[in-house]
DNA sequence: TTGTTTTACTAAAACGTTTTAGTATGTTTG
DNA sequence: CAAACATACTAAAACGTTTTAGTAAAACAA
């Protein structure tokens, strides 16, 4: 059966010393608390014979602190998010946190749920993918002095940490690049931009769009028509009013893919003359045929920063005291679909 | 600053009871200890009013329980983890338990760090894909009486609770699917066959292959070549050593992607005339061209399954008291690519 | 009336830590 | 030689629950 794990107090006993002093040469406070060098070793070397591990829960309640971070995405098992997890956990683990994900389906009332039941849960801070309408369930976590650092997107007008890619940039380069490569009729297809990332993708489309004096085609998707499997038929009903179009630039990697869907059943010749791009690379666009061009976040870049931000907003007692709103670069992989082809 | 939670003493001081009358009533036990039901009442409306939430690591402490389980993967960033981990995780926060998923990479000794961590934090369940040499690691914790299942594959002769998919069945059924769609020469490409999944995919494909009297051609790649990315390597040789395949059966989902990789390098026209086939499905496989053939695991009935074993186990005293082994079918999705083309 | 049972509640211990506020020595210092 | 300080340690409270082992009063039984 289960045997009870070592205790402080075993240590304490069997070298008949208080658990105090095994304590606080544990916490590597021996030389602070004036513990002898000899019984130091002593503790050290028992604690390290019966394979002394705390237990974090007892820890937990008395310090206050969980060593849980809370990572929450809009959908954990979307490969951008997934990768993005994956790259986190590791490095939490290596500081001695532990990782709770999960997914808020971009809808408030979940989003809300879960940040309460973690809240109260007493975790040691977040990471998150907001959803359109939780600008003050996050301003009440600052507010109780909670770190929190926003992912993908923010809020305008909101004081809070955050890393996101310059949309806008990516956007208006990834057009500039079609329209570079002879592309005319850029259409723009998206889910309804009321979240800035979204925001930033569609401005800078129109701003290369606008520079370079082409006429603007755009499809903008309600989120709750995409939710309901409705995407597919607003982006046929585009394709097939816009006949004219010679590209597409797909402002997320699930439009894509139901774009190339779409293509494959109503007119397979099309996708090797159209341009595509699609934003959010997956691991099958350079195996497609045409092989997909498009703009890919650095995971690797998002989740180093996200932790340099988080670690120390953990040790400081007020986390209103510096906001780091950070943004990265995207890149560009340029593959066969955004080339004109022959 | 961050205001103290309500606690159990706020609701006790506050209605001049003990702390024991409102934990009693909280936890549902007032008609038990006898507490009036205008008292209970007070308390309940109280503890609503005040929106008390009790304090996990309290409760944690206390009862030793910290309703936390634990989810490990070889890599959750893979789409088909990626989905398994989505559908529990929702599943368990209905439930109360909070999940923690973690990647192994398939190694042993990360897979003994990680459960040695978890299990010293006292986390109440395991769902494991065991990496090849932890069947010790394993054992000690059903002998410490912790809930395990394990996912995907299991050990022989180790009396573990499992859920897997019958590897040899699906994998009979994708080969004689080819041979029904006159292909004769199939390859079969697969990592190592040292853990029981891979073990029972390859005897499923040369069962197909021996009962229709046709010729075995596989290609074993070792795991450490694998994530040396030489992978490749080894398939590209395959194919130039095995000119009259007409036909392959991928036994992973990274297999099928290094393979297509190649045919699009190296003989583009091959791809719509070779039969393929993929075990573990993928988003893209249903918009590529040809749309690829593959075996296709029960994500939500796997996850439920686990679900189902897993939250009695929590309750019982001894965790060897019976033990699910499970085995549900994985389904054939045809598609162009395992028919013959003209 | 006395004893037993039931009802309605509570005091205090326990879970395993960390931390505050000590004590009892020995060593300097003026 | 007393006062101050440094060294080496410890008792006990605290974190917020759950649970055991009660108690006091009311109800019932003989």
């Amino acid at each position: 059966m289960k045997k009870k794990p070592v205790s402080i107090r075993n240590i304490a006993d069997e070298l008949k010393i208080s658990v105090t002093t095994v304590s606080f040469v544990l916490n590597g406070k021996a030389k602070e608390k004036h513990i002898s060098k000899e019984l130091t070793k002593k503790v050290l070397d028992y604690a390290k014979l019966i394979n002394y591990k705390p237990n974090q829960i007892a820890q937990s309640l008395r310090t206050g602190k969980s060593k849980i971070l809370v990572f929450m995405v809009e959908d954990i098992s979307n490969n951008f998010f997934a990768k993005l997890a994956r790259i986190f956990e590791d490095i939490a683990y290596d500081k001695g946190y532990k990782v709770i994900f999960c997914s808020n389906e971009n809808d408030d009332e979940k989003s809300n749920e879960l940040i309460t039941l973690f809240n109260f849960r007493q975790v040691d801070g977040f990471v998150i993918v907001p959803s359109p309408g939780i600008k003050n369930t996050i301003e009440n976590l600052i507010k109780d002095n909670i770190p929190v650092i926003l992912l993908d997107r923010f809020f305008d007008g909101l004081d809070c940490n955050s890393v996101v890619i310059d949309n806008e940039k990516a956007s208006f380069d990834a057009t500039q690049h079609l329209i570079n490569n002879q592309f005319k009729n850029i259409g723009y297809v998206t889910i309804a931009p009321d979240q800035t990332q979204m925001e930033g993708r569609l401005s800078g489309y129109l701003k290369a769009i606008n520079e370079n004096g082409l006429t603007p085609h755009t499809l903008e998707i309600p989120y709750d028509q995409v939710y309901k499997g409705k995407g597919k038929e607003h982006i046929r009903k585009f394709f097939d009013e816009k006949k004219d179009l010679d590209a597409v630039f797909f402002a997320t990697n699930y439009l894509t893919q139901t774009g190339l869907e779409i293509f494959k059943e109503n007119n397979p010749a099309l996708i090797n003359e159209l341009g595509i791009i699609s934003f959010d690379d997956n691991d099958m666009y350079k195996i497609y045929s045409p092989t997909i061009t498009s703009v890919s976040q650095p995971l690797n870049d998002i989740s180093t920063k996200l932790m340099e931000i988080m670690l120390p907003l953990l040790k400081k007692k007020d986390v209103t005291e510096t906001i780091h709103k950070v943004m990265v670069n995207a890149e560009l992989i340029v593959r066969e679909s955004s080339l004109k082809r022959e």
